[in-house]
DNA sequence: TTTCTTGCCGAAACCGGTTTCGGCTGAAAC
DNA sequence: GTTTCAGCCGAAACCGGTTTCGGCAAGAAA
């Protein structure tokens, strides 16, 4: 490389990006031959893909991504639209999720674009126009809902897309998910072992379809342990500490009160402390109780909170590969996996100590008086 | 609307997209008067302007954003680098930082396009590959460094940025930033008026300008107050409860420990809670604590952690804005914007109930304070 | 009336890539 | 010695926009 070579080059490093046609021109050869060797075409001579490789290189040549996008009609970018209104067990675990997602998308070159909005039909805004302006090639669902509005915008676009857990509906759909049921079977089945007959279920909200999934495996939990469910210990909505404390109070104020909870979510588990708190009862001694999503506030809690921890980060990337396989033509049928989430004893469970009996009486005599007993 | 139109559209609406070669057709003009009109630029008459953007909105025309990008050269598209190696205070804020950039930024008609590393240079790299393929006009740098790298590579590349933290050598940067060392002299100035005159100092990790800030902090509060400062009594390195419960330890095993202890950083600081409940010390009664990040932990703790917190949504906004501003031209002398964050009193601070004789006593004797039963 | 603006728009170049098409070359087949 | 046919590459069209430039018409100035 002459001197004068190395001056184009620091000039091109400032004002002027090394294009296509500087590679070309530097090889003495058309654009188009570049452009087809670096994409290996097949009518290019492997002795010429290489020097154009090189030379390449050398002038730090890198395709303008947009530039190829015209072309190609493809932007290289994975959309994800996160919607944050509610409660969001998710949220400690956003950055874990963006890793994964953003380490395999990197390593194939691709990009992430998020953006964040605030009620259903923002989301749906927000991504009609990323598909209008064609900023995105297809979309990661996160919290998949039972009749999901955004699955069906995306099969109307005919825009690829894949899901973070299942939905009703499901043709055309790839998704990933975790088996929290099976979880919630297995919470059901260890409280059992230790001795626990009286076994409570605290759901999270109604319309997603892990709620329905978690009370499934709440039941086959029970079934298989040989209980018979009481639909008295079965609540749901609870997604935060102070609905979980709640729950927690009424489910104490029960004739014959649960001697163990499972909850479908972390944070409402963590309310349950309070409850705990109030009654003079200690966790895992007189009440043992099982979350879900294994929130790292829980272990601060005292005892911490025995719960069933997802790799979150492991889901982003496997949807991402996911996504980009779908949007390079995979067919979405192809594209379905389940995962199991792990079970970490923290110290929140233990055998029994005092009878569903004993335990009201507890509860009764207690500085809290429950409020009517049926 | 003719129904042959009807049929065009819908068929345009499922393979291929309105461009702006048909809206000029539609109208019997030049595609680049089109463009202009659209563009608002001078040379377009009223009256025609009005009707390309009827027609426009007709045909439901959206520009491709990558295809302007390739003359423009503006992606239209904001970055940013997560790096999330380290303690992470910032975790649980993430999606309010992200929402608050994605907000301003989706009502500008821009993108954010997010990325995470594990490392310095993976941080680097990554942006340098943001740059290289022109996926963004300009980078948010969170977390800023003492001496950052990321801000040198942007100056060198002529990149515009703006950084969530000032910096040591701030020439050409934009800024925003909270004035976390006011938080700190306010801190030790409340536990002064309570009473406390041993008030320790607990910082977070050397590397980052607001470590030196917040000392900085702590020292003016300290010298409001009329106190001398006790060199012992100032910590640093400590970011996880872990680092936060061995220096609540080495502190406590000083022969005058301190009554009270400013955390530069809140998780650090619920490490103290540890502490406190091995010593058999109650918070707030005997070992005052106020901590800085507002992280949603603290409301779990027992009592809740007082402590300093920031509008990170609001910080993101601002952030957005301002550069969407420096990518448009604006000086980034004239980007520079600092804001306090507000006390939140949950209850971790008190009257010292012993002097620190009597603490270093009760800590020295092992005795155990037992907890009074309800 | 002629000339000079000025306003407005069409035509075409351009941006930086990709993809199609056709032609040239040399070796194998006839 | 032709003919055929890959293999390989150049030329040019194309993608969907933006921007420059020049020309026409109407109105103002001479």
């Amino acid at each position: 490389m002459s001197s004068l070579d190395h001056q184009r080059l620091k000039v091109n490093r400032r004002r002027r990006r090394v294009t296509i046609s500087d590679v070309a021109a530097d090889l003495g050869m058309a654009k188009g031959t570049v452009s087809r060797a670096l994409n290996d075409y097949p009518d290019i001579a492997p002795s010429t893909r290489e020097r154009v490789r090189c030379v390449a290189r050398k002038l730090g040549y890198r395709p303008l991504s947009h530039a190829q996008a015209i072309k190609t009609g493809r932007a290289r970018s994975l959309g994800l639209v996160i919607q944050l209104s509610e409660h969001d067990a998710h949220r400690p675990f956003l950055a874990d999720f963006l890793a994964g997602i953003s380490f395999v998308a990197s390593g194939e070159g691709w990009t992430l674009t998020v953006a964040t909005a605030d009620s259903d039909a923002a989301t749906l805004s927000t991504m009609r126009r990323l598909i209008d302006e064609h900023k995105v090639d297809g979309f990661i669902l996160p919290r998949t809902l039972i009749d999901d509005p955004r699955s069906a915008l995306l099969k109307e676009q005919e825009v690829p897309f894949v899901m973070f857990g299942r939905t009703r509906d499901s043709t055309d759909c790839a998704w990933y998910d975790v088996r929290s049921e099976d979880s919630m079977a297995d919470a059901v089945q260890r409280l059992a072992a230790l001795g626990h007959r009286r076994i409570a279920f605290v759901n999270g909200g109604g319309h997603y379809q892990y709620s329905r999934l978690r009370l499934d495996g709440y039941r086959w939990g029970l079934a298989r342990a040989g209980i018979e469910e009481d639909p008295d210990l079965v609540l749901s909505g609870a997604l935060t500490p102070e609905a979980g404390e709640a729950s927690g109070s009424s489910l104490l104020a029960l004739p014959r009160p649960p001697t163990a909870i499972v909850f479908a979510v972390d944070s409402a588990a963590l309310g349950l402390y309070r409850t705990a708190r109030r009654h003079g009862l200690r966790i895992a001694r007189h009440l043992s109780v099982i979350g879900y999503d294994g929130i790292p506030d829980g272990n601060h809690a005292d005892p911490p909170l025995s719960t069933y921890a997802v790799d979150i980060r492991k889901a982003g990337e496997r949807l991402s590969r996911m996504l980009i396989d779908r949007i390079r033509g995979a067919a979405p049928e192809s594209l379905r996996e389940t995962i199991q989430a792990t079970f970490v004893d923290r110290g929140s469970i233990g055998p029994p100590e005092l009878g569903t009996d004993d335990l009201a009486r507890l509860v009764a005599t207690g500085r809290f008086i429950p409020q009517q007993p049926k």
